[in-house]
DNA sequence: AATTTTCATTTGTCTGACATTTAAAAGTCT
DNA sequence: AGACTTTTAAATGTCAGACAAATGAAAATT
């Protein structure tokens, strides 16, 4: 590669003398996102790039971690080693926008209403899709979850994780990658503010019989009925944090 | 703060030697996540933070960038300085959001269609929402894209751009920040894809009708409507990406 | 009391060095 | 000649020490 921009070497804005590692990670980004740079081309050394950049090795390095950070390259030791473009996964994808939901979440003081809407929002949206292309395994999966939802000495953590399980299968069944990556960051997100919730032996008995609901619908390819339960679904979520919320104020 | 971990000092994996400074941004990481460091709390200087983990500087300083590439930490030089934890906004969401939406869209091969149909899968979540509450601005907004989009000199890429304002404006009128969160990548990643559809004349009055009607559901908060014509959008952008694809097989 | 100066702290950057990993090249033996 | 071992070169990973630059607080001065 050669990160050239007009002249031999790539010029950084002298304009902005501050922090030279972000200008070159800015620049090497730009050069990967304009396909400057493509999937598994190796970038020059670091002493190279040292050189090219006119800084020292340790900024070079800064720079490239950050883009390491974000999964944009890799790196590897040894003789043919380096940094490379690193081809980004949907399972990469998955982790950064899981990680930065999360966080946005707990960081923003977001209401439990606000996020549940926005997740149930998008989890109908894949409705209808799943219950035309869920796979068996799927469909399986969604009744192992709703089977260890019913084991009796489950603790809230374990009910919750298998919660998202059988959302992430209901959202995988919609047979499209790009939805199952966006949907990731929504239903994972929920689960520290699901966690404040304790579910009763009542309440989850509800849940699952909502949930056999939903299992049975996408058996029977019932795209609408899936919905119509989803809904419910949302209204009960809501109506079970607000419980909670209110236990709370009046603990007596 | 302290990121001690049972002692006095972390203990960072001795099983896993390489890699020290993704090890130490791990560590910090989750200090953060777990809320050990809240929002605006400084870390320690870097020099102390080498003590803690007993390794060198520069090494320390790789982890911060690696961090500060995710928006996790701000640095500020001076007497004063050091690394604080950042509030992670909404607006630093939605940029990497969308950069990590276009990357993985543009590395991955994805087909136009599946991009197509998640995108309108997860708009069209947002139609009853936004016919309920979209304010008078952001109605306003989708006029005056309406209006921009009906120039004649308009290039294919402010089409596009000016379409995407469009939709952007749509998901913002459900009033849900995290939905808008969510949708800014699968909205603006397509705009790459959208880009390579080259736009006559007609296929843009065509979309100028579908905006326009989609602006009067809005208007008359006809959720129903909003949905059934985002439906049409999206059949009709399908078409337009296929009659490409057809004219670049047999360019005859 | 207000202003200016000094100063200590902290990040940003550079230089140079050594350790570690890795694959290819060179060498050696059967 | 072919298979195995050793050497070597290139690259990243890490360290130590130093200086520059920014910045707010303390000290000195008016």
């Amino acid at each position: 590669m050669k990160i050239t921009y007009g002249s031999r070497k790539m010029k950084i804005d002298p304009q902005k003398p501050a922090d030279l590692s972000a200008q070159i990670a800015q620049a090497i980004r730009d050069a990967i996102v304009s396909g400057k740079l493509i999937v598994d081309e190796r970038l020059p050394s670091e002493a190279e790039l040292s050189d090219q950049f006119n800084v020292s090795r340790p900024t070079v390095r800064e720079a490239l971690k950050r883009l390491a950070a974000q999964s944009l390259i890799r790196t590897q030791r040894g003789a043919t080693g380096g940094a490379f473009v690193n081809r980004l996964g949907f399972e990469d994808a998955y982790t950064q926008q899981i990680t930065t939901s999360t966080l946005l979440l707990s960081m923003n003081a977001v209401s439990f209403d606000t996020a549940c809407e926005a997740r149930y929002a998008l989890e109908r949206a894949c409705a209808p899709l799943s219950a035309h292309r869920r796979t068996a395994d799927q469909l399986a999966t969604m009744r192992a979850e709703i089977f260890r939802q019913a084991q009796p000495g489950l603790t809230d953590e374990a009910f919750c994780a298998s919660d998202v399980a059988f959302h992430r299968a209901l959202v995988d069944g919609a047979g499209n990658p790009v939805l199952s990556y966006q949907l990731a960051g929504a239903v994972e997100a929920m689960q520290p503010l699901m966690n404040m919730i304790t579910f009763t032996a009542r309440s989850r008995e509800e849940i699952i019989v909502l949930h056999t609901q939903i299992a049975d619908a996408l058996e029977n390819r019932d795209g609408d009925r899936v919905d119509a339960t989803l809904v419910k679904l949302e209204n009960y979520t809501r109506k079970l944090a607000q419980d909670v919320a209110q236990q709370r104020r009046k603990p007596a």
